[in-house]
RNA sequence: GGGCCGUUAGCUCAGUUGGCAGAGCACCUGAUUUUUAAUCCGGUGGCCGCAGGUUCGAAUCCUGCACGGCCCA
């Protein structure tokens, strides 16, 4: 004991030094289970009956803080649920009882029995007449009072940020409710759920650069999906009527406020809907979702007020750029377009094509300042091969895109099931080069077959939790977001 | 990709003109039987992100790099 005393001040070396104690006294630090009756808010929401008859009590959590007054201590433990307050008495616990708790720290994970009371201050309490070490903590948390606040330190140690920061615990447990009110939403309108493949031999239904990987058995190059598209409509024509999928999707490009190269997405198809079904489905679905997360459907989100009670704003894609530009933005040719960009100061590479040029203007100059839920919709036909064409204006498809404070939530189409018209728009967008144009013969075989008339629907889940959430960063409603590894990843490695 | 900002104790942060590395929390010792950011006494703890450079002397000035953030495209 005594060779310690210049590495006492060591949080790590106190932590351990407690760990050895017990091994010493024959008890473990990390026993195998723990009967827990209660949880602390079920202690809290079922007070006056636990108090009267004190009925004896087993919970168990995270030692959070503790407060020594001699022959007494307060602390608090948190579970699951919250937290509750302890108080350890040297005349219940008992001399040699009292004394160990000189080896808990605060961090660890205890079981207590005990009844629950209030004190003078009128907090729920556990008066502990036990309390079992059930895992040792070796590292210290971080502050009590300040929490974790260290961004980096967040993404990376998110178990640290999940402990200490109530925040982002709200969050995290809101994008798994919407996960799971999107889930139970569509299977009560009959959707089915499937799996399709992530690893596939070609990729699409999405102008995206994919992640390439190898197979070696098969000695093929495959692609991690960017979309579940063209597998989902597959499923239609075999007769899954009403099908979506609830996963992760896969985009090579970089990260930014709105952008993880993993994301999850849902995608739905209905037969024979269109895609003024699919806007119906979308506003019941968001003025639900507010209404499951906030029991209203307005919303604040960075500052702006938003109200998913209303039907959604519509809005013409070309009408609205034309309006910007002074004139028809299809008219112009990719010369003028690239010279109308430069003049709004907006940077394109010399390789920015017309379909490219057009997203862009589009993108900087009307989606960016639209604010309202808002669904741009009607766009031209050249920016999207997977849709059909408008019935009343052939230059433009059925196709929208829900779009709210600037941030796009999604994309949908009146899905195109006519197989030769498909072939022609994939091959003419391999004829103007389009990045990341592919041609998917079995699709095509696929829709010979004859697909019914169909309405799709994809929805960004991180960003609608961005939403819901009032979240300013996709990085924030994503557990384990992507980041740089670390120099030395090993961080403390001489151990 | 470009611009700006940040990186100092386990955590949250100060650090003056370039002159011995600081605080609060945490940790260690002691006091304290209803506290709650408990309080009080006394302590421990540093690769000042990394690598160079300028200087008698660098956390501080310069260059490069890494990671992160914000903005722009």
């Amino acid at each position: 004991m005594s060779e310690e005393a210049p590495r006492d001040g060591n949080p790590r070396a106190a932590h351990r030094a407690k760990l050895d104690r017990l091994v010493e006294l024959g008890v473990s630090p990390y026993p195998y289970r723990w009967d827990r009756t209660h949880t602390a808010e079920a202690v809290k929401s079922d007070f006056d009956k636990l108090s009267a008859d004190a009925t004896p009590l087993a919970l168990a959590g995270r030692l959070m803080s503790r407060r020594e007054h001699g022959k007494t201590q307060f602390g608090h433990i948190q579970d699951a649920t919250g937290r509750i307050q302890l108080y350890l008495r040297r005349d219940t616990l008992g001399d040699e009882g009292f004394e160990r708790l000189g080896l808990l720290d605060i961090g660890d994970i205890v079981g207590v029995r005990g009844e629950a009371f209030r004190t003078r201050t009128g907090e729920v309490t556990i008066m502990v007449r036990e309390i079992i070490m059930l895992a040792k903590s070796l590292r210290p948390l971080p502050e009590k009072f300040h929490g974790l606040k260290d961004v980096e330190l967040r993404y990376r140690r998110r178990y640290l940020d999940l402990i200490v920061n109530e925040d982002s615990r709200r969050v995290l447990l809101a994008r798994t409710r919407i996960v799971g009110f999107i889930r139970r939403f569509l299977d009560a309108r009959g959707f089915v759920e499937v799996e399709t493949p992530t690893l596939q031999p070609l990729y699409g239904g999405a102008a995206a650069e994919p992640f390439r990987t190898r197979y070696n058995v098969l000695e093929q190059e495959m692609f991690l999906r960017i979309s579940d598209e063209l597998y989902l409509k597959r499923l239609v024509v075999g007769g899954l009527e009403r099908v979506y999928e609830l996963c992760k999707d896969f985009r090579n490009e970089g990260l930014d406020r709105t952008h993880n190269p993993e994301f999850t997405q849902v995608e739905l198809y209905q037969a024979y809907a269109d895609y003024t079904d699919m806007m119906a489905l979308v506003e019941e679905l968001f003025r639900a979702l507010c209404l499951e997360l906030h029991s209203t459907t307005k919303l604040v989100f960075q500052e702006q007020e938003l109200d998913f009670g209303r039907p959604w704003q519509r809005l013409r894609w070309t009408e609205a750029l034309a309006a910007k530009l002074g004139t028809d933005p299809l008219a112009l040719s990719e010369t003028m377009l690239r010279k109308v960009a430069a003049g709004h100061s907006i940077e394109v590479g010399p390789e920015t094509g017309r379909v490219k040029l057009l997203d862009k203007l589009f993108e900087e100059l009307v989606q960016n300042h639209l604010v309202e839920p808002t669904f741009v919709m009607d766009h031209p036909l050249i920016t999207c091969p997977l849709a059909k064409p408008h019935r009343e204006a052939p230059a433009l498809v059925e196709r929208f895109e829900p779009v709210c404070c600037g941030i796009e939530l999604g994309n949908s189409f009146s899905e195109l099931n006519d197989p030769l018209e498909q072939r022609r728009r994939f091959e003419s967008q391999l004829e103007r080069n389009d990045e990341f144009a592919t041609l998917d013969e079995d699709f095509i075989t696929a829709l010979e077959h004859g697909m019914p008339p169909t309405g799709g629907l994809g929805l960004g889940v991180d960003r609608m939790a961005m939403l819901l959430t009032d979240s300013p960063a996709i990085r924030d409603v994503i557990l384990f977001p992507q980041l740089r590894p670390q120099e030395g990843e090993a961080a403390d490695g001489r151990r």
